[in-house]
DNA sequence: AGCACGCCGACT
DNA sequence: GTCGGCGTGCTC
């Protein structure tokens, strides 16, 4: 019986199941719906929305499995193939199946039953008449080499990623958006992607795109935008309304039919990598997609991952340099260590550092402490038994929050009153050991009893909009000295800043994770180009009991390049990313040893020519929230052959239906 | 992953 | 006698 009217949809849905579900779908055969259009199902007793990726007139799947599929979400034009492409190409490069990494990618109002919200965004964006005019306003003169750049970007056709590698504050932003002008200009339609690696700490680079284009519609995307923000600006973006993007990670995944150019702004910073659920690198996905498209991708920063260095030193990318500040007289800040052995700390600080903040406190100029550890302080202790606060569902230290009065865990957010005496011996002299930014700021206002301090952490700006406000707060110039965590270091241009105290760095020179000192020389590079933005020479004190340290020392020399290279040899000779691939099994369950049992069945349970597995072992922090966790590294000098393996093996431990919770990373961070 | 079905302990 | 614990089985 051959019905015209009876078509199958294969249907991609959001489950952890490595298949695509077939549905009946009856129609005139002239209006079938397509692919890359949405569909309602109903799915193992529930109801979704799934993505349509083939359409079909016969089906395999016996009749009286299958079902009706329930509706087609007509309104909205189909998601290309381009888009299609990327998405599997993301689902089989993260050993993910495509309606994880597709779906979730898509804003939720689009996922839900009803359609009202879909129909409000579209009526709304259909009454949007942009102008179209790509002319930028008000663009300033560059100078030689950013002009060198930006024309050397918004000239080129077809695929090479450009590495444009700038101190902070040498006018990268301008470039980009000169790049943005000429290729609005030349294109009639196209649409750029710029993306950045939190858009709350970059307020200003969206003001900037507005001011500059005007008569260009601008589409943020990021993961503080209400559903209906989320909804209209995916949905201008998809019909190429849009023709800038500005977002966060996610917005890789966005819908750009147009798209001729993609921007990452500081390329190397960690939040690109997302670290939950499909655990995938944007700019990774970035260059693929640029890749795809034949299109120019840039990839900025001050201190590139060693990633992109090493593509530009093989010829890969495309290095352009900017070499000094763009603002005029304005010079790198000084950079100074001061040895922590000879001038002996109180409070934290030493006299070197103490005496700079009273010199800035005295002309009227402010001061950055930078501390990246919140809290009073990190653990507290029994002097006369040796008790101390550990959690008592994670492998960590419940770390003293005084204003509150509480102790709390950072990983699993367990709380209780400070003990008033010690739980093991009684002692009622329980002392706070170490310090955090709360004991800093304590430390600083009883020095500086008249100083406007202002402490910036997760704590301090935990209500919504506090963290803009407390911004705010330092740029009027209301605040002498700002204390801080990473939270300060990004970003934020302070115009009276003049002084950066970087108080307690050296744990991460001698981490077990290789990747901490890249880290690190990021992090101290970004945090003191804080500093000296408004032309007023400044400072940067780097308090360090190891003031040898090649790596203050190329940060004192602001030389990325020789640190840079120097640590890409290192890599090379004990082979280590960017010269080797890895991927890493994670396990976890109520004992060690069942995760570790799970392991190292893992290990044992398939050939591997030409993979490395390693030993499972507890991850570091081994318990949090009552789970222990442990890991698998896997490593070939081959991508190719890892990923080959990794397919293979996903399947074999899938089909093992073991009860240990159990997940892949590829590219792992943090090992 | 959800979600239901299914067979064994402490309560209105 | 029920409410509910989470084992295991399925999803077109």
């Amino acid at each position: 019986m051959n019905n015209p009217r009876l078509c199958y949809l294969q249907i991609a849905i959001d489950t952890p199941l490595n298949a695509v579900f077939d549905y009946r779908w009856e129609c005139d055969p002239a209006e079938r719906p397509q692919i890359g259009q949405l569909a309602l199902v109903s799915f193992a007793r529930r109801e979704v929305v799934g993505l349509i990726v083939g359409v079909a007139d016969q089906t395999d799947v016996p009749a009286d499995k299958l079902k009706d599929a329930l509706a087609v979400r007509s309104q909205l034009s189909p998601l290309s193939a381009q888009w299609l492409a990327l998405a599997g190409f993301a689902a089989d490069y993260y050993q993910r199946p495509l309606g994880e990494v597709a779906l979730p990618g898509l804003p939720k109002n689009l996922r839900v039953l009803t359609t009202v919200a879909l129909d409000r965004a579209l009526k709304k964006l259909a009454k949007v008449e942009p102008a179209h005019d790509p002319a930028p306003v008000d663009m300033p003169v560059l100078n030689a080499s950013q002009q060198a750049a930006a024309d050397a970007i918004g000239g080129q056709q077809g695929f090479k990623p450009t590495l444009l590698y700038g101190v902070t504050g040498s006018g990268k932003t301008e470039v980009y958006l000169q790049a943005c002008a000429q290729v609005l200009a030349r294109e009639q339609e196209a649409q750029i992607l710029i993306l950045v690696p939190e858009i709350n700490l970059t307020p200003q680079l969206e003001g900037n795109i507005r001011a500059r284009f005007p008569g260009v519609m601008l589409a943020t995307l990021h993961s503080s935008l209400s559903e209906g923000e989320r909804m209209l600006h995916w949905l201008a973006a998809h019909q190429g309304k849009a023709r800038i993007v500005l977002g966060t990670r996610l917005a890789i995944l966005s819908s750009l039919p147009h798209l001729k150019l993609i921007i990452i702004d500081e390329e190397h910073d960690p939040s690109y990598k997302q670290q939950e659920g499909l655990r995938y690198s944007a700019r990774d996905l970035a260059v693929w997609r640029a890749w795809q498209l034949q299109i120019p991708i840039v990839l900025g920063s001050a201190t590139p991952s060693l990633e992109s260095w090493h593509h530009a030193q093989s010829g890969r990318y495309r290095k352009l340099e900017l070499r000094e500040r763009a603002v005029q007289n304005a010079v790198l800040p000084t950079v100074k260590l001061v040895d922590m052995e000879r001038d002996k700390p109180s409070d934290g600080l030493t006299s070197r550092l103490v005496a700079a903040i009273k010199q800035r406190l005295e002309r009227g100029e402010q001061s950055l402490l930078f501390l990246n550890r919140r809290g009073y302080a990190p653990v507290i202790c029994c002097e006369s038994c040796g008790w101390v606060s550990e959690c008592t569902r994670c492998t960590s230290f419940m770390v003293l929050h005084r204003p509150e009065h509480r102790l709390r865990c950072h990983h699993c957010s367990l709380e209780m009153r400070i003990p008033r005496h010690c739980p093991t011996c009684g002692n009622v002299d329980l002392q706070p050991l170490g310090r955090g930014t709360q004991r800093v700021e304590e430390g600083l206002q009883a020095m500086f009893p008249e100083a406007r301090i202002l402490r910036i952490d997760a704590d301090s700006t935990r209500k919504k909009g506090s963290a803009q406000e407390a911004f705010d707060t330092v740029h009027r110039g209301e605040v002498d000295i700002l204390i801080g965590t990473q939270m300060v270091a990004k970003g934020h241009d302070f115009k009276k800043l003049t002084l950066v105290g970087i108080m307690n760095p050296d744990t991460a020179l001698f981490s077990q994770d290789y990747r901490a000192s890249e880290r690190l020389f990021a992090q101290l590079m970004q945090v003191a180009g804080r500093a000296g933005r408004a032309g007023i020479p400044s400072e940067v004190l780097i308090q360090t009991r190891y003031p040898q340290h090649p790596l203050y020392g190329a940060v004192v020399h602001h030389d990325y390049d020789h640190f840079a290279t120097a640590l890409l040899e290192e890599r090379e000779q004990a082979a280590l990313p960017p010269y080797l691939f890895q991927a890493l099994l994670r396990a976890e369950a109520r004992e060690l040893a069942t995760a570790i049992e799970f392991l190292t069945m893992a290990r044992d349970c398939m050939e591997h020519p030409g993979i490395t597995i390693n030993d499972p072992i507890p991850m570091t922090m081994t318990r949090v929230y009552n789970v222990d966790r442990a890991q698998l590294l896997v490593e070939s000098p081959s991508r190719p052959a890892l990923q080959a393996f990794l397919k293979e093996w996903m399947l074999t431990l899938k089909e093992m239906k073991s009860r240990v919770k159990w997940s892949l990373e590829v590219d792992p961070l943090d090992i």
